[in-house]
DNA sequence: CTGAAAGCGCTTACAG
DNA sequence: CTGAAAGCGCTTACAG
């Protein structure tokens, strides 16, 4: 080995001095340019082989003026919803050549704010953000300079962005049309907190189906808050109990459903459940779970396409995409109102 | 704005001009530095705010030698193991701001080492990698040039790094006893290709517990192979029919334990069942999934401080870490043998 | 076919 | 307190 220093790692010029050539004709060879002679070429290869040369990609994209990587910043790269959608973003990047950051917000604004702003830093090409904050105006200055953000899941606020979302209202629709078709007519929503812009247009989309029916949507029948299993326990327990308690329910998400499944009255007396977020056993529970199933796969693909299309240069108006859900009906959503 | 060029972004260089100071003092005034009159600082301040500067952290790395970021080779950044396990790398990342890049090799030991690769030559500050390939001598170079590696959940081939594993034998050999326990003798086992590390592991466990019990462990009670739901139905079936029928099974990941649970009968026929790795809503069925429950928080953490103890100049012997498996009971695990 | 010079956007080492 | 020069490891634009 003849390493100038070791522990670093050679560079192109300690190629080109090994191979007694010019660093020009290092990179040539590095990148597979014409215009070198067999020999010289294979002297080049010789040396980098000895040497253990790989290119810098860091140093070269500084010089190009690209970072061939976009960024990802989840709610919680740990829950399922986020790694379906990082997976299928990966798989468009990675038939751009182009790797991925990815980062967690853990619902902070503040910790949002931060990582957005640190992967703008690193000049990637492109941002995709399933939003926790609601005021993204802090990334103004980064759009205008060029770096196109794609939110997810819940668009931006204060900015004219892309979106790509979830047909929240027309799922929601959906399911609470389906339990009236297995004549419900008391039907109860659990929702995340009234700010959070899923929650709205999921309580919206159950306020239509009812109103389309020509039922009353009695506020004691919708509780929206916080869906920790406390809290959820206490909404389900107040909607499923007395002379008004409902006969069926929607709950509005993945943690709602859980806590419900955990808190609901097990055999004959259950009231029927449409759950929004599709869970992984779902099938295998009895009666199998109902659900408006969201398609994280799809919103990931297609925020990711939008995103290099904007990379690519299309600037035209901010668009919004709803990505379609679809009701998977199992058992639980197919129980009749219990007598009374 | 007054802005060199329009959708470029404003270097040091522009807020000098804009400030009328030399590029030092930028650099100074943006990293905090001291010895700047705080009225030569607050022309700076504003030239930025101004021209919407913000520093390029590619080029800052690229002049200090690291990059301040790591990258995570998973086999599915989409399954539930990989997404908790990059949850629990991102934060202790996070703690030394450092970013992460995140990739699927989707288990194809090709494209693990075209990823690997990738990720070194951006100069990542360290690898995080669960191999998908069984050769990993392609990173001795990388290795040698100081670009530390740890291997997580199986250990890398070829290569003298460090690796950070569940404890597969013990937790295997715990299920067992578990069933054992609870008055089963003959006990089946189903596992992925032999050719996999983590397999082969938890195969010992069993024939450890079932030897140190004196039971036979009959090879026609164990099953090895592709763990689509077809094969899988298949040895399930071989294994709970006929006279010799095993009346109790260790199912040796989660792919299998959900296709065991789609194809075991249902009701008291039914052989008790411990599936290694836990499942979201393992608690709702009927019964409850037993399972050795994997920790791949405490998997992605170990691994994380071991590599960035690398990255901090720890020159020690490759390490081997074990992260312990828990059983938890829930009563598929704790059903009696069916008479015969 | 080959290579010396300049530059990507910063920081480091140094001089005033 | 301030800044001009050199350099991180490459590529670009150009000249031989």
């Amino acid at each position: 080995m003849t390493r100038s220093r070791a522990g670093s790692r050679p560079t192109m010029r300690d190629v080109a001095a090994a191979a007694g050539v010019g660093l020009k004709t290092v990179s040539r060879v590095v990148n597979g340019e014409s215009g070198v002679t067999p020999a010289t070429a294979e002297r080049v290869r010789a040396a980098i082989a000895e040497l253990g040369f790989r290119r810098n990609d860091s140093a070269r994209l500084l010089r190009t003026g690209r970072t061939a990587s976009v960024a990802l910043l989840l709610e919680d790269l740990g829950d399922p919803f986020s790694s379906a959608l990082s997976r299928a973003v990966e798989e468009v990047a990675r038939a751009r050549d182009c790797l991925l950051f990815a980062g967690s917000s853990a619902e902070d604004p503040r910790r949002e704010r931060e990582l957005a702003l640190a992967f703008c830093a690193r000049r990637v090409d492109g941002l995709l953000i399933v939003p926790a904050g609601d005021d993204h105006r802090y990334l103004l200055p980064e759009t205008a300079s060029g770096t196109p953000a794609v939110f997810l899941d819940r668009p931006g606020a204060g900015i004219d962005a892309d979106a790509v979302l979830s047909d929240n209202a027309v799922g929601a629709r959906a399911g609470v049309r389906h339990l009236i078709r297995h004549g419900h007519r008391r039907i109860g929503f659990v929702g995340d907190l009234p700010q959070i812009h899923t929650s709205t247009e999921r309580l919206r989309g159950y306020r239509e189906a009812m109103a389309e029916a020509g039922l009353p949507a009695d506020e004691r029948w919708i509780a929206t808050g916080p869906t920790d299993r406390a809290t959820v326990a206490r909404a389900v327990a107040r909607l499923t109990d007395g002379p008004d308690a409902v006969t069926a329910l929607l709950t509005g998400n993945n943690r709602i459903t859980l806590a419900a499944l955990h808190h609901l009255p097990t055999g004959a007396g259950r009231p029927a459940l449409v759950g929004f977020d599709d869970l992984e056993l779902a099938d295998l529970l009895a009666p199998g779970l109902t659900v408006v199933a969201q398609d994280p796969a799809g919103l990931g693909t297609t925020a990711a396409r939008l995103l290099f299309d904007r990379i690519d240069g299309d600037r035209g108006p901010a668009r919004r995409i709803e990505v379609p859900t679809r009701l998977i009906a199992r058992g639980s959503g197919e129980t009749p109102p219990a007598a009374g």
